[in-house]
DNA sequence: CAGCATTCTTCGTTATAACAGATAACACAA
DNA sequence: TTGTGTTATCTGTTATAACGAAGAATGCTG
């Protein structure tokens, strides 16, 4: 008796506004819209999107337990400032988190991951020739998760995107380290045969030198900030 | 003219209502006090803490972006049920994660902390053979943060807990499995000898092995769960 | 001008009220 | 008995008010 209820699409239900608010926060921080060191009040979140303190903080805590953010003594929180102890702690984690994903992903990936593995790459050249230097990072981003996603593991995914998320107010800063390194597409374009190969130790080593040079690029950044901050 | 102030301990600040909520539920959900899939809702937790909603709320939604608890399609939190793919996933994490963790901690462990865990390693022996459950799955915690923590890498440690807290509710279930496996401890002894030794991979390994024990019996609990929710 | 006290503002925290959606219990009709 | 509509209760969500602590600004005193 439910044939004529045949075609009918799920009515879609809305987002809360915390939901809503902690997505809006979360892209915020991975676009380095905020300084490192950055205070978020409870209240000018809340003013800046347009509610109440309840979901603006149910946003800011969140995104403190996934550890995209800090939370101070006072329980002020803040974008969090990166010192060369952590990076080279994100480097280790990272190695390990990434490498276990890229070994997954090259059992695993299909065709057409693949095809969208290539055309992330071409785009991301595209972009390092205009010299677009935001479109170049989104497209980075885009190029590494769609290897993870291939991995299949959710957990796993959402451990990785957590630790991009800590490094991501620097990316506003890191450009001049990190464009002029053609080197560095040279490594995506062996991230990219390892993958095609399914070779999965040679495609972990390969991501493992892409972090490598993203961290010690990092470290020069906080180096030089470290400088400018004693002068 | 501090000097009359000497000697002044640091008054302790009173963590907040929602601080001391998260730890009661995380204390909970690791001691495995729920069963496995149980909704928690936040009136139920407010009530329980003698708290009102909104510090509930926090503890209950800072679990939840820890990845310690779940929430359904219409926002209620429950206890995360593991599938077979789940236990699967957490294995390989847990590999690279306290793989890491564990070469770090072989390099740089102290006298004091290879103290430390003898110590944990004859209490847990001495829980064992007493049969005493709970305490020896308490035993079994410290002894293995016990190295992370030579790691010095709190990132680090803090993602691995995050991995312990998931399969927290089924510690209760596991014992069957688990307390009667003598190898477990031998396999103990081998992670002491490769801690004292220094050697990082022979740690890993031995970690690895742990890991590969409890997920094998992890999965046999699940697939009797499996079994018998089906009949 | 420096140092200190005071006031005022801002902020985090918590409780509460009100609303909407979901679930369960129940009664009634086929 | 099974299915259905109704009601009552429960639950998540959000806004708001109020309290205390922290910080900033101001003014006063030396």
């Amino acid at each position: 008796m439910s044939g004529a209820l045949r075609g009918l699409s799920r009515v879609e239900r809305p987002a809360t506004l915390a939901d809503r608010a902690r997505e809006e926060l979360r892209a915020a921080v991975m676009a380095g819209q905020f300084e490192p060191g950055a205070k978020l009040t409870v209240r000018s979140v809340a003013r800046a999107l347009g509610v109440s303190l309840t979901p603006a903080r149910e946003a800011l805590y969140g995104l403190v337990s996934e550890g995209a953010l800090e939370t101070g003594a006072n329980g002020t929180t803040s974008i969090p400032v990166l010192t060369e102890a952590r990076v080279q702690e994100l480097l280790v984690i990272r190695c390990a988190l990434e490498g276990a994903a890229a070994r997954a992903a090259a059992e695993r990936i299909t065709e057409a991951g693949l095809a969208e593995l290539r055309a992330c790459d071409a785009a991301l050249q595209a972009a390092h020739r205009k010299g677009a230097f935001k479109e170049l990072m989104a497209l980075n981003w885009q190029f590494h998760f769609a290897i993870y996603a291939a991995a299949d593991m959710p957990l796993l995914v959402r451990m990785i995107e957590g630790c991009w998320l800590m490094t991501g107010s620097y990316l506003n800063v890191i450009y001049p380290e990190y464009g002029q390194a053609d080197h560095g597409l040279a490594n995506h374009a062996a991230i990219v045969a390892a993958m095609e190969a399914r070779d999965g130790d040679r495609l972990a080593a390969a991501i493992r030198t892409d972090i490598e040079m993203a961290s010690r690029a990092l470290l020069a950044v906080i180096a030089g900030r470290a400088a400018a901050e004693g002068a």
